[in-house]
DNA sequence: TCTCTTGTTATAAGATCGTATAATTTTTCT
DNA sequence: AGAAAAATTATACGATCTTATAACAAGAGA
């Protein structure tokens, strides 16, 4: 009952807003919708309603739909690498304090929520039929893995063990957290998150004993 | 250019099946549309164009097609089990033996197919949104948990290692692997699956080193 | 051979979807 | 203040989707 009565014929008032920002409002619409709903949530109109605009708005600025879910992709990826790498960064600057703050991170409760990992699931559905996800996530999963890479291979300097492949021990220890967090979005009740971190500390310490040497 | 003109107005002949039969054509359909086109592959028309029948056909036997999918998911979940259960079955029965079998199977042609994982991914996204379907997933889950830790059970009663948390264990374990399937169908450029095996045997030997009492 | 059951085709109705296009409003720039 | 530029609305079109319903045909049993 907001809406004012404002005469025959009248077309609805708008703010314009700068191309960046309302492509990131679309884009959190979009991630909002697939929360909701799933893959069956990506659609134009469902997004455009979401985000209090026409549906044209989308085809301005993104063209094609799959672009702006590519981009959604893109916001979500960020936003959590950067939460957790920040967490790195504002733990003691010792080898074992930055992992330690790397794994809790990982399983604080702004990652263990099943609304974002029900969205990251849809994603990595959509990535294998999406050249421009496909793209991103090759992207980030690079970087995700080099960063697991730096940590733990800080971790083997500083305590002395040997890694025989750093590169495949990374890539191993992202399986695994990738693999809990699936599980947990699943199927919550397996586990808990602190029996997560104890399981990615398990990891850790067979590392440490030279099951990777 | 095989239909023959049989005249005007006759219809197409068909080939009655037993509803078992042709609900199970109608499932491996669905996991080629899946396969194809990913979550877009999923709509009523493409996949009984597919299997060469009419939609009528899923509305028959399934009601609404929710119902064929989950079908397709219980298919593909028991064949998958089945064929690395039986692979365990075939090997020695050390434990040793038999956990070098399930993961040797685990990483077999048959699975490390990008094709076979795509459609896995796709079932992954559509579980949190179809109560049907998260209600197949949880049986599955639990059987294959149960399923490592009995392997890995044995393997530290023959071995006379501690392992503190059994189904813990299992449950990373299977973490482990998933997210290995999930990285290599994301990104097979990353690790072959040799190197899954090694990855595999190397938290194994963790285990065996007592990370996990 | 005839009849009955039911698997199957055929068709339609209504909803939703993606995209294109034109009209209009807001904002900016001069 | 006025004009130009660009964001936004409004609308339409064609394709595809799900589901419902009626007609038909295939196979089984009497």
């Amino acid at each position: 009952m907001t809406t004012a009565k404002t005469g025959p014929k009248t077309r609805a008032r708008f703010r314009r807003e700068a191309p960046e920002e309302r492509r990131r409002q679309l884009g959190e619409a979009a991630l909002r919708c697939i929360v909701k709903h799933g893959n069956a949530g990506v659609s134009v109109r469902q997004i455009a309603a979401e985000a209090g605009v026409t549906q044209g708005l989308i085809t301005h600025h993104f063209g094609e739909i799959n672009e702006l879910v590519a981009y959604a992709f893109d916001i979500m990826s960020e936003g959590i690498l950067q939460s957790i790498v920040k967490a790195v960064d504002e733990a003691e600057s010792t080898p074992k304090a930055r992992l330690d703050a790397f794994i809790a991170a990982s399983f604080s409760p702004i990652m263990m929520d099943r609304d974002v990992l029900g969205v990251w699931v849809v994603f990595w559905s959509l990535i294998l039929h999406s050249p421009r996800m496909s793209a991103s996530q090759q992207q980030e999963y690079g970087d995700y893995v080099r960063t697991v890479e730096g940590l733990i291979g800080d971790l083997a300097r500083e305590e002395g063990f040997a890694v025989a492949d750093l590169r495949l021990a990374a890539i191993s220890f992202t399986a695994l957290m990738d693999g809990l967090w699936l599980a947990w979005c699943l199927n919550p009740d397996a586990f808990r998150p602190e029996e997560g971190v104890r399981l990615c500390n398990n990891w850790i310490e067979g590392l440490r004993r030279g099951a990777y040497g």
